[in-house]
DNA sequence: TTCGAATATGAATATTTGTTCATATTGTAA
DNA sequence: TTACAATATGAACAAATATTCATATTCGAA
């Protein structure tokens, strides 16, 4: 079988989707996403649910914000993050779901 | 709401999902993932098509192979490699799916 | 057994990435 | 306004990662 008979991906889609999962490649991102997924969470409130240091934790969401993962929402002082993407939560889910083999 | 009151993934179940997802995370594995999900293929035809050194495409299919995704039959002078692992395969087609927003 | 083709592997390197530390910003209450 | 709490941001650093180059291995044919 010759190169240009069989579907490959196109790199620019390669990247898209390696995007995709890059932002789950992380397991401090997954925990994050995780707990996002089920119930909106400040940051501090994250930052003491997955004993992490605020800094750490304002960074990931940053990086999750920016490629429209999460949302944020204000409330006085505080910032309240939620997921803004259901199709990568439904990889999430799946992901856990078959992660014990 | 505090911390104990709500589900959160255990940092090793966390980086067990983050494992998968890190195998999906290139754009050069989710491209020979892709190509190996319609057929099996033999190293060089991967470089071939994919545009990649031999030595590239060896090194990413040995992480996949540690990694049970994919797997190798011996024909010859060849190494036919195909997928091993159908859940993987899913996530990356949903992800190729919705990867165009 | 010798040769050549296909594949694997190890070392080196450049790039990416996650965290920390220090500091800046934003909003609230006094 | 001042002071404080919550969050964001930038620089620096260490660790992880993908590729390249050189070389080793494996198999079939002669």
């Amino acid at each position: 079988m010759k190169p240009h008979e069989h579907a490959f991906l196109a790199p620019e889609k390669a990247e898209q989707v390696a995007r995709i999962f890059k932002a789950l490649a992380d397991p401090t991102r997954v925990k994050i996403l995780y707990l996002l997924s089920q119930e909106e969470c400040s940051v501090g409130h994250i930052a003491e649910v997955l004993e992490m240091t605020q800094s750490a934790v304002s960074h990931q969401l940053s990086f999750l914000r920016h490629i429209r993962l999460v949302k944020n929402r204000r409330a006085g002082n505080m910032l309240y993050y939620s997921c803004d993407d259901e199709h990568v939560i439904s990889l999430l889910r799946q992901a856990v779901t078959h992660a014990d083999h």
